[in-house]
Parts: structure tokens; C-alpha cells; sequence
DNA sequence: GTCTATATATGGATAGAC
DNA sequence: GTCTATCCATATATAGAC
């Protein structure tokens, strides 16, 4: 359903995240904002106390939609192998859809100062991080958890923040950049390795 | 062997890649650079003609430093399994040594636009990529190696980009950030998969 | 809660002396 | 080749009317 926008507050945010996510803190000023929401950039004022708040509370938003939409389907009573596929799907999933998302994590990754790295990992990324290595200690009891996830999560993020990259490298081909395709790539790496025919 | 800087205009690239790669373009003014080098904002200006050259000047001196690097570790006669091995370890050494590098490649996946993508997927990674394509043929015949590569790279550079952030996260270990103890996790995966007793 | 008007800072870039 | 001085555009942010 279409939800109405109901506020200004609301309205600035949404356009906040937009733009942050296009073009990075710097190079956003309050005056884009203010005009892409329809207003002046001294009724903004209003609703911030700055442009450094604006963008936390940008950030925020974005980041908690998404800490609970993975859980459910790690919550689902399933053998740890099918369970892990599903993850590695709605990831792939979710990756694609909510480009500005992404692109603002990695600007966190690149320019996030201690704080606000912290928060992201504790407030947006801790439950799904242990519960996805408990799930990889389920498939191997002697694995490294903190290591395999991050490996699971770089290789779905990593095809997804390269797609524009990708296609001036050889081989390239329009499935490469299909949600189905890749998450399928994922998980037979994570299962067997290069060599499919162990 | 130390160089001794031969001349202001590569003093100015060498401070820009440094700063360019610290804080992105936006963030740094000629003001900033020149600071920096040693001189007035307007001398700048007599090495280059504006801040787009001088940028397009220091991302092209820090990628083609890099690009032959690799090949050695490639050209080598050795069985594919143990020159991946080697690769892999080589690669993460470099990303490990050379961060301001590593954070350009980052800023220009992000906001590099499709001039400035294809001419460092041509002149910086077309060998290199193509080479490690062939590598995992050899590894495993009826594998996708454009897929393959990029998922190299992605363990490689994935786990090397999140570096300040998996602190935050559950499980972390000092060794988590050390080349040898990343380089193994990744060329024990691409072998194995996770489960390591296949 | 939004406006106009404006203070104030900082940015990229140029002119012309040395 | 580097300097001083300066132009001009754009940025964040505030004051006060409506």
C-alpha cells in the first residue's frame, strides 16, 4: 500500500536518504533538499537544527527498516543448509531492490566516523550477524563464524556493488546481474568452492 | 629506495592521492592540497588547470602503479591450485599495504562515472582479471570465470574494505586483520566451501 | 511552519607582479 | 614557477516578518 506522506519531517528525510545515497554528504547541499522537497532551505531549519543531524537521522532511518527484514526468514525452522540458501537469497534480494541503502552503507564503511560505525554494527547488523553464524557453525562446528559471515556477506554485497563496474570486464553477460543468478553463484561457493565437481 | 620528489607537479599528485583517497574529492579543497605541498593555491594552478585534472591525474597514477604489480605472481609455472593460493595471498597483501589505493577503487565504484569506470576496467584490471578467469577454468572447467573472479576479488577486497567495522561485530579477533590469517580463510573457501571437511 | 533577506564562510579560479 | 590580491559562486545557517 502507498503510505501518504505525513508530514514535512518525513518528507525531508525520505528525499534525504535519496540524495545522500546518490551523491555522498558532501556533495548534497541543504539548498537540493530543500528544493527537491518543495520548500526554502531556511523551513528545513525548522525541522533540523543542521545539516550533520539531518543526515544521522537519515542514516538511522534507512539502516532499522532494514534490521528486522532479514529476520524472518532466519527465524524459520528449517535444516541449516536450506536456511542458509533462503539467507543467502532474500540478501541478494534485498541488496538489489534498496540500492540507496547500500550505496549509503558504503559510504559509512568509507567515511563513517568510530560512533556511527558502532552504532550501525550493534543497533542495525549484531542479530543478524550471530544469528547467520550460528547457522554456518551448524554446517561446519570448526569454522571461524565471525570470518564466514563476513565471507557470505561480501560476496553477495560485493556482485551488487560492482554491477555498474562489471560489465567492462570480460566475460560479462546479463545474467551476471540478475538477483536469481547471483544468489545461486553465492551459494554453490559457499557450499563446494570453485570446484563444483568435488 | 627512497625517491627523492624530482618536482612540485609530482609532489601535488602524490598529496592528492593521499588526501583525495583519506576524504574524497569533495572533501578536499585546492586550498587543502596546496597547504600541504607547500605552496600558494594559485601555483596549483600553474601545474594544472582545475581540481578535475589534478583528480583524474592522481586516480591515474595510483592505478597503473598497481597494475603490473600482480602479473608476476601470475606468469609463474606453477599448478593452478597453488598459483591461486599465491594470488590470493599476493592480493591481499597489497590491499592490506596500500589503503589509500584501496579507498580510491572504493570512492570510484561508488561515484565514478562510466568514463572513469571503463578506462580503469581496460587499463588497470583487464589483464589481471582475465588471467585469474583462466586460472579457475583450469580449476574447474564448466565454472562461469567472469562470476568466479568477481567473487575472488570480493573476499579479497570485502574483507580488507570492512576492516575499522568488524571490530563492532561478535567474534572478533586481532588476527581477523592480519593478511596471512585472511588470505588463508579465503583460499581455504574457494577450495572447500565453508564446510572444510567435505 | 514557511517565508524573505541576509550574515558569514569557504570553495574554485584568475590577474598580474616578481 | 611562485607569489599577493581578489573575483565570484555557492555553502551553511540565522533573524525576523507573516
Amino acid at each position: 500500500m502507498n503510505v501518504i506522506k505525513e508530514n514535512t519531517r518525513q518528507t525531508i528525510i525520505d528525499i534525504s536518504i535519496k540524495l545522500f545515497a546518490q551523491s555522498g554528504y558532501a556533495n548534497v547541499s541543504v539548498r537540493d533538499i530543500a528544493k527537491e522537497v518543495g520548500i526554502k532551505p531556511a523551513s528545513l531549519y525548522y525541522h533540523f537544527d543542521n545539516k550533520q543531524t539531518l543526515y544521522l537521522a537519515s542514516i538511522k532511518e534507512s539502516f532499522s527498516l532494514k534490521a528486522s527484514v532479514i529476520a524472518e526468514v532466519l527465524n524459520r525452522q528449517e535444516p541449516a543448509e536450506l536456511k542458509l540458501k533462503h539467507y543467502v537469497y532474500k540478501l541478494t534480494e534485498l541488496a538489489s531492490e534498496d540500492e540507496p541503502f547500500c550505496r549509503l552503507m558504503q559510504r559509512e564503511m568509507l567515511d563513517g566516523d568510530e560512533q556511527r560505525l558502532k552504532y550501525l554494527a550493534e543497533k542495525v547488523f549484531q542479530e543478524q550477524f550471530d544469528a547467520v553464524g550460528d547457522l554456518v557453525k551448524e554446517i561446519d562446528p570448526q569454522c571461524d563464524p565471525h570470518m564466514s559471515v563476513i565471507s557470505i556477506l561480501s560476496l553477495v554485497l560485493y556482485h551488487m556493488e560492482t554491477r555498474p563496474f562489471q560489465m567492462f570486464l570480460s566475460g560479462y553477460k546479463k545474467e551476471h546481474n540478475q538477483v536469481d543468478f547471483i544468489a545461486e553463484h553465492v551459494f554453490k561457493l559457499l557450499m563446494n568452492g570453485l570446484p563444483e565437481s568435488k
